[in-house]
DNA sequence: AGATAAAAGGATATCTTTGTCTTATTTTTA
DNA sequence: TAAAAATAAGACAAAGATATCCTTTTATCT
């Protein structure tokens, strides 16, 4: 379904979302170990999202990474291109060289439905106060 | 989504559906050609999903894969099953330790429903006839 | 019986993903 | 200004997925 990496980065965002907000921050380290996970490596993952602009870092004491005004409408469908690339929105999932409704492959409908339900969802912002309340 | 092997292993039953019956076989090297996968790879898959009693094959000269009586009922689930193994059913999407609707994660509806639209797939010999007529 | 055809199985190579470690750069604070 | 805290960046290691090659086993045909 997602690569880890992709995993990684969706759990973080939403965990940023939740746990930031103003002039709130929060350190990779501190996010890492919330979601026990590796480090160093969910550190590049967040700053690939950032060099994306899909999150907000600031260096030095006191920095960390925060969901800035321009970030509030960022999408799961976006940290997921911006991780997996764009293969799970628009490629075969049986691996034919192209997908389209033209010539659909056994699984092309129920694909479709699945890309349509995640590009479909709310901004993380929104999804991690939707959690909050649970 | 699924991995290569899974995709040659979907494409490949498909076709031995479509292109044996009765007392026709196909051998690995043909449908390799056709599906323009690398032949020793998908052997190797063939052998597995053969094992398992997915597909059934015949050695020798003549010989080659092709889908008994008892294989008429194989679905895709039994083929994603066989060789990505469960986790696209069970595994949370995003890697949590547990996969339920009690604690849902916010992929978790989404999820569920594709899973359930491949479960309720019919068997691969219906979907192979259904290829054909169009 | 011998030759041939095909699956079965094993060993190995290559590539990608995942994970770790080290060093630089930037910012805050004392 | 110096120390500390944090991101940024790069090199490297380990594991897993993908791909290739070679040998063995089994069945068919002459
Ligand atoms: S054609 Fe296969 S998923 Fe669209
Ligand atoms: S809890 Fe995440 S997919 Fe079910």
């Amino acid at each position: 379904m997602f690569s880890k990496s992709c995993k990684y980065a969706i759990r973080a965002v939403l965990h940023i979302a939740a746990h930031t907000g103003g002039e709130k921050k929060i350190g990779a380290k501190e996010i890492a170990e919330a979601l026990e996970v590796p480090k160093s490596f969910l550190a590049k993952l967040l700053q690939q999202l950032a060099r994306h602009h899909l999150i907000s870092s600031s260096k030095g004491a006191g920095g960390g990474f925060y969901l800035a005004p321009e970030n509030q409408e960022v999408s799961l469908e976006d940290v997921i291109r911006c991780i997996d690339g764009e293969d799970l929105f628009t490629s075969c999932a049986l691996g034919l060289p192209v997908c389209s409704s033209d010539k659909p492959c056994p699984l092309h409908c129920h694909t479709l439905a699945f890309r349509q339900s995640i590009e479909q969802m709310r901004s993380i912002p929104a999804l991690a106060r939707e959690i909050k309340e649970n």
